[in-house]
DNA sequence: ATAAATACGATAAAAATAATCGTATTTACC
DNA sequence: GGTAAATACGATTATTTTTATCGTATTTAT
């Protein structure tokens, strides 16, 4: 409960380790997996999804693998969350409408605003204090 | 991701409800499930865990059920979620020690500095605020 | 041409969460 | 005293979510 997944963690991980790496060449899928103990196929994944929301670069070919866009500079943990996991709400009725308890909820109002605490904390951290 | 469970949300249900329900008479799992339409069986698990965690008093037999104890009006946000799913984390590194990256971990220390922030988030949080 | 890389949909496995079952105990009320 | 309505609690099952894998296609350096 309230924690983050290891697609986050793993985005993170790599985001730090592109960003550290020596920036003339790109960083490969297979460099990070091996480097940081993630499966490969999981990774490749995530950082496809970076790639196709333009916080990475992508190189195609032997030598390729992916560089940071400048995008990721004022990039916040809650848009690289909703990036990689979708719209953020500590209760599915903050995003879906589904929920056995919506017709007579007593406790919607508090937990929305605590959600809307929870968003704002997140989206004042920027992920170059965290990569 | 960073959800509140629905043992949580249900918790959080009960004690509004008790704390809004007439003070003279204790309230039973059977009417709180019937009203919220929460599923009775694990309803009353949370409420034995409340009741032994001493922020619900029971009373055995028919008109029996739950009263709040006088230990509800200062527990916090943060006391209410350990109370019912363990020690809070946002990484499970942070109460576990197995993971996978531990021993080449580039974000532990950010991280933490974000799980000690919510923490405090949750535990400014007074439970009266909310039910 | 080949090998090493990204791209991406589909599926499977594992873990976490939610729900149910069974049995025991307590007590109000007839 | 018997019965019914309530809490107590361990065990199990079902469901959902998360994590991991598979298969195939495309791109490009050498």
């Amino acid at each position: 409960m309230l924690k983050l997944s290891k697609t986050v963690e793993y985005g993170l991980i790599s985001l730090n380790y592109i960003n550290n790496y020596n920036k003339r060449s790109p960083v490969s899928v297979r460099k990070i997996s091996n480097t940081h103990n993630i499966p490969y196929e999981l990774l490749a994944k995530i950082l496809q999804k970076l790639s196709k929301a333009n916080i990475l670069d992508s190189i195609y070919g032997p030598k390729g693998g992916y560089n940071l866009n400048k995008k990721y500079t004022k990039l916040t943990l809650i848009e690289f969350i909703e990036i990689l996991e979708g719209p953020f709400g500590i209760m599915s009725c903050i995003n879906d409408t589904k929920c056995d308890q919506s017709l007579n909820c007593n406790i919607i109002t508090p937990l929305e605003k605590i959600n809307s605490t929870l968003y704002k904390v997140f989206n004042e951290i920027k992920l170059n204090q965290i990569t």
